[in-house]
DNA sequence: TAGCAACTGGACACTGTGTCCACTTACCCT
DNA sequence: AGGGTAAGTGGACACAGTGTCCAGTTGCTA
């Protein structure tokens, strides 16, 4: 079985002519992430591999051909919504895009992401705490990111730091920090502010 | 079915006078944590309940008697292992103990969970990940002292602060560190000094 | 339009869960 | 002392979800 990507659950293999993707095989694919979030943001009982199977009108066997489990098709869905927050980082307007000081780039994307949480909560919890997360493309852009902001701003060991920096924006602490204690996005996103200003300003 | 401690396993009923607990409850209620801990340490397979229970040479109803699931156990195991640090943190010598200033206390507390984790690193993994994490009394109690320092440091909302600085000692973040970056225990360590000064300094 | 490789989907065996209840046993009371 | 009783015990059970497998199907290419 060849590893998939986790994002288009197209094989991975970088070097050969693959013969392209049979139709069916294509319009089966975007079946499944319409129907996982279908599923997903339905919310009764737990999110299983034959609940969205059954949901994108497939069997278990041709959703297991694409996707090993759960969290990564969740994984995948969380990417595709961070597309749009990714490319106004890349070539948006000031303090997210370029121009603006590392310090006020960072909280900018704090900020960013947080309206992520608090917009997609559902499939945020449904891709479940653990490894996959740091495995997805969403993550692995961030670290770029925050790593360049770390570097501009000459603090040490931006290796190190960067994942402690992304470390606030896990879902479960988001989760924490909402339900449990229910502070207002308003509030952790002040917060992550002065994060972003103490560490980089 | 009453509520239960997360640490011993008794039931939380605070007002009225509760029978003794019987001789042979206790018994298995000590054997039911050697024997996850000899589960986890084994580590082949995962590790279930029936396990647990078999390991501890009694049945699984007795098993879920006391803990409702395995992250449980794996929490109650934590706590036992975090009451050491604790103990330290609240009479011991400076900069761990009282007397030092808080941003040193606070790199102090980094240090001395990076070891734990560092010692316990199996028993950490079969905690899984999620809420269960923030219920245990050890991330309570960590709370608390962060509480303190934030507030002794003068630093503005202590309370949205608090889980923002203690969410990079989650076990999956200090994992991916170690295994996935490869990054040796002190440097991670000398990272989180970087943040305990900057944000309390 | 024939051949074939990719794709499909449901059946299957399996693992782990959580509940239930008849039996056992430690403790209290007289 | 020993009987009553409620707490404690443990294995059987029904169930949910997993991941694999393979015979059948279908889209693509030559």
């Amino acid at each position: 079985m060849p590893k998939r990507d986790l994002i288009t659950g197209l094989p991975i293999d970088r070097d050969q002519a693959r013969p392209r993707e049979r139709a069916d095989a294509a319009r089966n694919r975007a079946l499944v992430l319409d129907a996982a979030e279908r599923v997903i943001l339905a919310d009764d009982g737990p999110v299983t591999m034959d609940r969205i199977a059954k949901a994108a009108g497939i069997g278990r066997g041709t959703l297991y051909r694409r996707y090993p489990d759960v969290a990564s098709i969740a994984a995948a869905l969380v990417d595709s919504r961070e597309r749009r927050l990714q490319g106004a980082v890349i070539s948006g307007p000031p303090p997210l895009g370029p121009g603006a000081p590392p310090a006020d780039r960072l909280a900018a994307l704090y900020r960013g992401v947080v309206d992520l949480l608090e917009a997609h909560t559902p499939i945020y919890r449904a891709i479940s705490p653990g490894p996959i997360r740091y495995a997805t493309g969403a993550y692995g852009f961030w670290r770029l990111h925050v790593r360049t902001l770390l570097v501009a701003a000459g603090t040490p060991d931006p290796d190190a730091l960067l994942d402690l920096l992304l470390a606030p924006l896990s879902p479960d602490v988001y989760q924490h920090q909402r339900r449990t204690l229910g502070l207002s996005p308003d509030r952790i996103v002040d917060a992550l502010t002065l994060v972003a200003h103490r560490m980089l300003g």
